[in-house]
DNA sequence: CGACGTTCGACACAGAATTGACAACCCCCC
DNA sequence: GGGGGGTTGTCAATTCTGTGTCGAACGTCG
């Protein structure tokens, strides 16, 4: 799950980018408008956290920005300042939520989880595709057979990507993508391999290949 | 078990920090109302203990700010003032309980109990999961094969914590938050030594680790 | 048949979890 | 006050597991 964080205070956004790779997001994150608004064009985010105040630029006009554009992603805002009026202005300009610092890592994780489920318009922590049960909370899945399988955090990941949007074809290129982020991109081969380790857990018939365009994640065989 | 306790009496308020700590809680204590907004904020508490009258604020005002923000947890009032009014203005505003002075600590505890207990939607002082059975009582815990172990204070503490919600995730931070205030958090190591510990107590299958995720309690297989 | 994309097995490294040992501490009893 | 048993948290060594890469084998398509 690709995600951007644009905040300017270093120590925050080192310690958000900390925690929210923990939570296994792929993140980008940066302090500067100016490199925020070319990050956001260019590349294939699900989700941006965004600080209002920035040194070189006023977060509400790049919000402000991405949706006259059409960008349609969850948005949420950070600020220090806790007033109403800003609270009332981002929400106009098109965010989905809001938090003001301080506030607690725990806490941003949770309302980003919630925004994603609502934007994904699912409720529960739970993924369906065909007879396959994906529960993000214990990181594992059902097989057709009924029986849980454990996932690796890269495992999880990856099949989280394929059964989100199922019986669609994902480039490789773009797993990958969506696996890491700008600084530490593998090789192709590496979702190969980990294409086959999932074959192995969970069957080798769910996961189509597309020779030269990439996967397909199929529920009915 | 991780609470927090706003009461500006200070002889008070330490003998009640004394005799809570004593009874397996992880007390953060204040007398401020400010502090205790913050605080009940930021730090992920199971039971908030809330004295009406205090210098710097209303209790009654706080109380109905959490529950507006949508914080759920049980919350007990403490009063001087014995009045019929302030008893319904306290529940109105979503207190769960009401406890006026001066009172016994051992009813303050008993409440306490009883709150957490429905709180968690079970009746009785011991919690039960699959085979596993614990008394809370006597802390010890009852093992699949039938025999009573005791527990010290810590491993109990935790056990409760991983059996009081099983088949979940408990992250080693979030398990550390529960176990400890904020003046003293040891480290993330001090969960795992202890985790071996509750392992070699109650057989080693019973706590399941996700690796880089957190600890889960099954009490199936 | 040859070229290219995919699958497969094996491997090395890094980071996480487990483990055993230990020192500080607390509490109770002498 | 002064041991002594038990509890607690930390440290360092060790084991374990997930991760990404490589090269060979395999299929598939022209």
């Amino acid at each position: 799950m690709r995600l951007l964080l644009v905040e300017d205070d270093e120590l925050l956004r080192s310690s958000l980018h900390e925690s929210l790779s923990q939570a296994g997001f792929a993140v980008d994150a940066t302090g500067s408008a100016l490199t925020a608004d070319q990050l956001a064009q260019q590349e294939d985010y699900r989700l941006i956290v965004l600080d209002i105040g920035l040194p070189d630029g006023d977060g509400l006009q790049l919000l402000a920005r991405w949706r006259d554009a059409g960008r349609d992603l969850p948005i949420l805002l950070l600020t220090a300042r806790d007033r109403w009026q800003d609270k009332v202005n981002g929400l106009k300009a098109g965010a989905d939520d809001y938090l003001t610092k301080p506030f607690h890592p725990e806490e941003l994780l949770a309302r980003l989880q919630a925004l994603l489920r609502r934007s994904e318009g699912r409720s529960h922590t739970q993924i369906q595709a065909g007879n396959y049960l994906l529960d993000e909370e214990r990181q594992r899945v059902r097989t057709p057979s009924g029986e849980w399988q454990p996932l690796t955090g890269t495992e999880f990941r990856l099949l989280r990507c394929l059964m989100s949007r199922p019986n669609r074809l994902h480039p490789k290129e773009a797993l990958l993508e969506q696996l890491y982020n700008l600084d530490a991109e593998p090789t192709l081969n590496t979702i190969e391999t980990y294409i086959r380790r999932l074959r192995l857990l969970i069957g080798r018939n769910a996961i189509k290949t597309q020779r030269g365009q990439g996967y397909v994640f199929t529920a009915e065989d």
